[in-house]
DNA sequence: GCAAACCTTGCGGGATCTCGCAAGACGGAC
DNA sequence: GTCCGTCTTGCGAGATCCCGCAAGGTTTGC
């Protein structure tokens, strides 16, 4: 058996080859990639089915990556190892699964005992793990109760961007009118409307919903980036 | 010679304790904290005067307990170990920096090298040792050539707060007049304007400037959260 | 077939934002 | 003093945004 680590920072990256190791002594093999693209091109290269992903690196997103590992090679197993548990991370993610795929989504809080279970259970036993804590969030994410729905999350992605209602409105081939309506349900949904203290006064709603989104973690910053490539891509086109 | 450690991560806290340990022999006494808060009281109660201090934590942010720990003790010797040389970081840091004190800034991508360079600089010598890219930052971020204003940082701030112009006027203590008026400086200079390929259409100028200053690290997640807390307390006041 | 819930769209009005034009205040350079 | 650059402020116009009201379409369940 052998195992790829997609991982930026050379701490984690010799903590991970040592908990691989630890875990899997049926693993026979054990190679590092530094950043995405590296990764990409071993597990490319080498046919790797195996592979552990930091999702947070510097050169190559970890969703990007897995998008195009996956694209390739659909069967692959994949544990994405990652720091937080944003929201924006997790619909990234689970966008992104093939149907059937085994993966897994472990916290790098997580202790030594609970990533070695998580290895095991997905290259051995071709399992799903999510961690507790990411588990709640795909819940409320994908299951539409209390969370988001993909339209609200497009149209906050949208006016993050900076784009007019105007553009919104070509951009999802909708009707102004109804860009405006999809922005009232996201300001319901986020509360932005009055200034908590204050009486009179209100928030520019539209600014605001990106800061009360990016506070709760529904969006970040690598959300913003993938976002923003899109965007050129679709002006390139337009 | 005693020396606290305040990092969130348990592989980056052994790491630098065993960098500090290599480093400084002359040192006896190597604490570490888990994150900002317990850090502070730890400084506070032993009165340690050198201090290895990681910028992102989540429990509390390294400027945040930099700060409270300056103004106790404004000798104290800091170095600051963070991922990224984000310029809100940067700014962040030169704003409280106490007149005189010895500090540092080293990346963690840094070389063991060149951490052990800056640890004994820092903690023997009293120097002030700043990393190369950040510096580049640092020159351009305060020295105003082609960087920021405060005056432009604030209304950045302010805007991505989702404050209204009215709003920032009162509390600026400016017309609102003024306030548009930094609004197009600071449009200018993020370039924000027009749609990259197309012809015509524009973007929403005040969404934009934000997600372009995020794009461009001039501001970041932490300084989104520092901002949105001390809005609280000003409407508080109100 | 009907009702209820949801989404889309048009119209219109009031608030807000963007910004050109222009006048005054202040400080530094000569 | 005088000139110049920077910052502040007012006025006003045009664009955009926020949103109530209301009509039509689709889906779901009875």
């Amino acid at each position: 058996m052998k195992i790829l680590i997609v991982e930026d920072d050379p701490l984690h990256r010799a903590y991970l080859h040592e908990a691989v190791r630890a875990a899997l002594p049926e693993c026979d093999s054990v190679t590092e990639a530094e950043h995405g693209t590296q990764g990409e091109e071993l597990a490319r290269q080498y046919g790797f089915e195996n592979i552990v992903l930091d999702l947070q690196m510097a050169v190559r997103n970890g969703i990007e990556a897995a998008r195009t590992i996956w694209k390739e090679r659909p069967e692959t197993r994949i544990l994405f190892w990652s720091n937080y548990s944003d929201e924006a991370y997790v619909r990234g993610v689970s966008r992104i699964v093939p149907d059937g795929a085994a993966y897994g989504y472990v916290l790098k809080s997580a202790s030594d005992e609970r990533l070695k279970l998580a290895l095991r259970s997905i290259f051995i036993e071709s399992q799903c793990v999510i961690d507790r804590e990411v588990r709640g969030l795909q819940q409320r994410s994908l299951g539409q109760a209390r969370g988001f729905t993909d339209a609200e999350y497009e149209i906050l992605v949208d006016i993050a961007l900076g784009l007019t209602d105007r553009a919104i409105a070509r951009r999802r081939h909708l009707s102004l009118r109804s860009v405006q309506n999809r922005l009232q349900q996201l300001y319901d949904k986020l509360e932005v409307y009055h200034l908590p203290g204050q009486e009179e006064g209100r928030f520019n709603l539209r600014s605001r919903a990106v800061t009360v989104a990016m506070l709760r973690k529904l969006l970040n910053y690598s959300a913003l980036e993938k976002a923003e490539s899109e965007l050129q891509e679709w002006l390139g086109r337009g």
